[in-house]
DNA sequence: CTTCGTCTGTGCGTTGACGCACTTACCGGA
DNA sequence: TCCGGTAAGTGCGTCAACGCACAGACGAAG
């Protein structure tokens, strides 16, 4: 089940391709290569996080669960980022759940190993810390997309969002869970998934979801996904 | 305008009261004292940022403009912590505008000091680090309240942020100046803000409002607020 | 005291999203 | 091959928020 991390395995993640040499030799021995399955819990809220996760080809959504049983997404990380900032940022706890959104591979590593790293300094802590500006900017959009804009818009940008950190194009989601994430009906999610369908941007049934025209859902998504965009590439370049 | 800064002065601000006395010596000299107008802005999204700010009295509110110019605010600082993360986080800039929201004092410093405080390490480092975190739950929890609460429930999460960070009860504020904060109809303002003042919570006359009955707001508040407030506390106690 | 500009209050038609109920379609297992 | 469960589609009434238009109401300046 988990083994431990060869570089080559290690390098499909951004954040341990962007480090040094050195620091990577010390990291590897400590990543353990595991798989997740669709809906696995890495953290509950206000629960210790015992490990970091560097995604390689999974995607993990970062979600607030409300008292009444309803959600929001406030982000999503894949291989560009890791899950767990609040280990390195000192509060070792969030308010949020981080569910894995579509099954894939993962690194993780002990709390422990990656507060000592980040302690050092050097480009590691830099790295982690400018991919937690990034991370900022993708909630602070998210809270910005939820005011302003539409059912159809949010779901070209989840699209988007989910595609950048895919490895194929393929999708396994159903619509109700989309709408968990979303935080909106589950019918709102049928209504702009058919309109996006129709328009021959997408296809789907039963829980398969697939992206056929990257360029046309970017024709209906609104600008909140751009500038998500610009500040990964601008920070994490 | 612009003076060296006391030790009393400075502990207003909790960031700068929870540092060491070593590194509080090493800031003094370089933190300078100001009074903010209503409305300044200190940083206009994309642009570089030459100076952190750490206010006493002031509160700044971090408002994302669209394109189409309306707009939605993301999160608010006030003597709780500082303006300006994106210069220790390494970014440099921010896709967001700074811009006071109740006039009163902050303390500025050059980027670059902040910088070389930061990279010391110590208290200051790791206490700008769960500053961070905190203000993310705040963004994250804006993003949750936009997409699942109420015109009515917003304006009292708003409300009692502001009141945390006021030092009196007086809230110098148009509602079409809050409108443009929480990203709705100045008419939807003016719907809630008299609800409020009917229950006897709050009144207000042009541009003047003043918080009569804290815990009234409070019972009119979703869990956001007290979401937030407990991870000030618990990070920045 | 009057005037002008700004802030607040109100009415009304529209709309996007919601809640609910139900149908249709598809898949896998018995 | 049938059947049960789950995913997706649809209709309809409701509601919160929107956009717009306009009417007071207050305060400062002349």
């Amino acid at each position: 089940m988990a083994a431990t991390a060869t570089r080559e395995e290690a390098l499909q993640n951004y954040l341990l391709a962007g480090i040094s040499d050195e620091e990577l030799e010390r990291l590897l021995p400590n990543l353990q290569l595991l798989s997740l399955p669709l809906g696995q819990v890495l953290y509950e809220s206000g629960e210790k996080m015992d490990y970091v996760y560097f995604p390689t080809t999974a995607i993990i959504s970062l979600l607030y669960i409300m008292e009444n049983g309803s959600s929001a997404e406030i982000g999503v990380v894949g291989n560009d980022g890791l899950v767990g900032i609040a280990i390195f940022m000192g509060g070792d706890t969030t308010p949020n759940r981080a569910v894995v959104q579509s099954a894939g591979k993962t690194f993780k590593m002990k709390a422990e190993m990656m507060k000592d790293e980040f302690t050092r300094g050097g480009r590691f802590h830099n790295l982690c810390l400018r991919y937690t500006q990034a991370l900022i900017t993708q909630i602070s959009q998210t809270a910005v997309c939820n005011r302003l804009h539409s059912v159809d818009q949010q779901l070209c940008r989840w699209l988007l969002l989910s595609h950048d950190r895919l490895p194929s194009d393929r999708l396994i989601m159903t619509q109700d869970l989309i709408a968990n994430m979303l935080g909106v009906r589950r019918e709102g999610i049928t209504h702009a998934a058919k309109r996006l369908q129709n328009a021959g941007y997408i296809s789907y049934v039963r829980g398969d979801m697939t992206i056929l025209d990257r360029e046309g859902l970017e024709t209906g998504v609104c600008e909140c996904y751009q500038v998500v965009r610009a500040e990964y590439d601008r920070l994490l370049a």
